[in-house]
DNA sequence: CGTCGTGTTGAGCCGTATCAAATTCCGTGG
DNA sequence: CCACGGAATTTGATACGGCTCAACACGACG
């Protein structure tokens, strides 16, 4: 298996992504112990499980989610290129989610015994997993927001607008067109709504002319609509680190 | 004003925080700018606003909480004494969601162009800042499942028992009694549900033996039905960095 | 060609929201 | 000392958004 140096990481290529010093980039190098491909549907961190691994997604699309004693299930969030996950089990102790690939997915791999070194040694870096980590603090918030304040409709047009947007960022899809290899039940899911009410609702914004997700694909029709009915406040993309 | 030494904090002195090397502490008190006592209703920090300061409780409780454009409030969290506020501000450039004084509170003040510091030269510190970090996801990640996936009556004894635990561990209150000096609005906010709905909640449980929150005074009847009702999982509380 | 996973649509019900009003508690001022 | 006003809690009546149940359509796959 060919395994891409740090240094010509196609991601870090792009300038959504803040750009390393020599030093940064020679430290991440021996940090990453090795990459990892994975088809749609494995595992990669269970709930409750204490996971030696800390990954960073090179490619493809995962979620993030836990699941109730009443069998019900809450996805966390979707799991992007760039994003960095299993740091719960790292600092923590153990994963309080579990991560499932939706597509296939290529991983780069770090080893969790290796991030107090990072702590000790390149206290840049340390600065950005804490960064990363207050990010995410963040977007959950936003979440817990729309999901106990907005109806159906602003839920679902927030979501997806949301991860369009995530997704453009990142140069993935063209124009209004992003691939979103998820089913209605992830969406629902994320959003407290049950499959049946997200389908309805997925309809009436087809029908209002404001996005359309059939095939894989999602086609924001009217991103301005869509930001209006999901009362999205406007967020430029920041330059953010990438492990 | 008299301002406490970090060493003979009587928060550090609790169990339940772990104990800082002589160079740790030596670097806190430093880092300690000054002690903030304000009234009940004062806001601490303002959602879009770049505060200079970083705060730790050290008495007293608040509420972290958003607003959106309909008016309508989410609130995110709970403050109690041992957490630390303000991060975002510090790390992500502005404040997701605005800080207000529920009692009043005193509060340790850090100033926020010192973090950096603190990274280069304490990094057992800065990971402890990312344990924080990390620590508020995974209480979020939960907060989203339950107002995600739990009913009303599941909802408000979680909430209860959650903070029943937290103050437990503290030392706060006495048996299975504690002080809870919000307003039912507050824990509907918290909720996603209405202020008539959570009041008729509440009433249930107290009728149902579980738990009575009467006069700023949360009475915990049933902590076993109610950790039943709220499928909440055992936590044993862990050791955890106090900042 | 049957089966399974996913998406779609309709019918009816239930949990929670909304509206409205009474009650209690307190701080304030006459 | 009592009248008053405002905030918080409580309770009842009604409306509706979203859930559940059920059936069907469609494509992938063995």
């Amino acid at each position: 298996m060919t395994q891409i140096a740090c240094k010509s990481c196609p991601l870090r290529r792009k300038k959504l992504f803040r750009a390393f010093e020599d030093d940064e980039l020679a430290f991440m190098e021996r940090f990453k112990t090795g990459e990892l491909s994975v088809d749609p549907g494995t595992h990669l961190l269970i709930e409750g499980a204490n996971s030696p691994q800390i990954y960073t997604v090179l490619e493809g699309m995962g979620l993030r989610y836990k699941t109730l004693e009443n069998g019900r299930r809450q996805v966390i969030n979707f799991l992007l290129p760039g994003d960095l996950t299993g740091l719960q089990a790292g600092l923590l102790g153990e994963m309080k989610h579990s991560v499932q690939a939706t597509s296939a997915m290529r991983l780069c791999v770090f080893n969790r015994a290796d991030l107090w070194t990072l702590y000790r040694r390149q206290p840049s870096l340390a600065y950005d997993v804490t960064w990363i980590a207050a990010s995410e603090e963040h977007f959950l918030g936003e979440t817990l927001a729309t999901v106990g304040q907005r109806d159906a409709a602003q839920r679902v047009a927030w979501a997806l607008l949301k991860i369009y947007r995530r997704l453009s960022e990142l140069g993935i899809g063209q124009g209004p067109r992003v691939p979103l290899p998820y089913r209605q039940q992830d969406l629902a899911d994320a959003l407290g709504l049950s499959l049946v009410h997200t389908n309805k609702t997925l309809g009436r914004l087809r029908a209002r002319g404001l996005a359309e997700w059939t095939d894989g694909q999602l086609h924001i029709s009217d991103a301005e609509g869509m930001a209006e009915l999901a009362m999205a406040d406007i967020e430029e993309p920041s330059i953010r680190p990438l492990l």
